[in-house]
DNA sequence: GCTCGGCTACGAATCCTTTCGTACATCGTC
DNA sequence: GACGATGTACGAAAGGATTCGTAGCCGAGC
């Protein structure tokens, strides 16, 4: 017998949910910037040259409910959906899996990475400055 | 008539070959790191628990050559495959795909939050105050 | 009461990714 | 020259993501 239990692929009670995929992470992005939406509302706030049908949104949000990436507040006639995982922690576990997939675990070689290839003004890098002091004490 | 003519998913002259998937990237990282391949010396450069299948990892590049991904010399009989895309590149791909997609476009927030959510030893945080004095001019 | 508009549920089509099985070619060896 | 080992090519199956069409439900207004 197998010692974990078999979960299935979408459950309702998932400990951790999975990573977004590119659809859910734009509704998600809606629903972090505006709270509680409805499916009208969700679709409304997409910026794309060509709308996603009604019930594309609608079905997009059945299948995260499902996943566990949504809650649903099904006491109204149109329900209204909230994000269920944060935006931090959704952004930490991306980054986490593009370390591993692309910078063979190595945080640091991303940072250098994105530090050389993008342009960064003089305030930001006083930003990225302050927080290295914050983090590591001031420099000697 | 379209203005602009209509392309093949996948076509041997790729202006830029797509972003690889999950597979592809971990083939691409074999052949970064230990150069020109072929499909048995690919295979046996991958470190999984179960290993892919011979006829898994030739398909894999035959896509990835139609892709662009890699290139093929056919000279011999087992087929020699190199990388036809740099890791850089990849990776700055791959990093501006997250930041437009999880950060709004701000590489900054990626940044940050890259700092603020890993360990990084002291030397590490040397390495970058290094690189940030080169890319901005001393501190004042 | 009946109808219309808006809403949900559900099934299905399409496309991509990943994985392999099978068929066929080729090289070296006896 | 036949045979096994090693290769490539190709088709296909399974699973997931994305998109939408259709059917059915329900409340508001005539």
């Amino acid at each position: 017998m197998s010692p974990v239990p078999i979960m299935a692929k979408r459950s309702l009670a998932r400990p951790t949910p999975p990573r977004p995929t590119n659809a859910e992470l734009e509704i998600l992005r809606v629903l972090w910037r505006r709270g509680p939406c409805t499916v009208r509302a969700v679709r409304a706030s997409f910026e794309r040259a060509e709308p996603l049908g009604y019930t594309t949104v609608l079905k997009l949000l059945q299948i995260m409910t499902e996943k566990g990436l949504v809650r649903r507040d099904a006491s109204l006639r149109s329900h209204v959906y909230s994000a269920a995982v944060s935006e931090a922690s959704t952004q930490r576990r991306m980054v986490a899996d593009l370390v591993r997939r692309a910078f063979g675990g190595s945080t640091l070689r991303l940072l250098l990475h994105a530090l050389s290839t993008q342009p960064a003004t003089p305030r930001e890098v006083d930003e990225i400055r302050r927080l290295l002091d914050q983090k590591n004490g001031a420099r000697p």
